[in-house]
DNA sequence: GTTAGGG
DNA sequence: CCCTAAC
């Protein structure tokens, strides 16, 4: 049998990129302003000039994010992230989670 | 092309 | 990070 040549797949797979505290920092702030429902926008505006981070890597950074919130600080990996800033977390997630479901309300309403 | 979630 | 149904 012909030994798969996995040199000929293309399937460019990115290489790991922990998100540092400052781009944590600079997601939440985003967050905090647009919501979301909006990650096209908070690359635009947030990470802009930041090409391996695309919309679909900042959306599941921050699913990552509000999960880090709520585990004990002890199960969590890599660069300690500012409670302060897991707490904005929270928060913005809580408030975009009511202005979302408002919208719901009032759009089958 | 972007959103939204599971894989 | 990837995959991709839905929109």
């Amino acid at each position: 049998m012909r030994p798969k040549s996995h040199s000929l797949e293309i399937h460019k797979r990115r290489i790991r990129r922990p998100f540092s505290v400052g781009e944590v920092e600079s997601l939440v702030q985003a967050v905090e302003q647009l919501g979301t429902g909006r990650w096209r926008d908070v690359k635009l505006q947030a990470f802009e000039n930041a090409k391996h981070r695309t919309y679909v890597d900042l959306k599941d950074k921050w699913k990552t994010l509000v999960h880090t919130a709520q585990i004990a600080p002890h199960q969590r990996r890599g660069d300690p992230v500012p409670q302060e800033l897991l707490d904005r977390v929270i928060a913005a997630n809580n408030y975009w989670a009511a202005h979302q479901a408002k919208e719901q309300a009032e759009l089958e309403a």
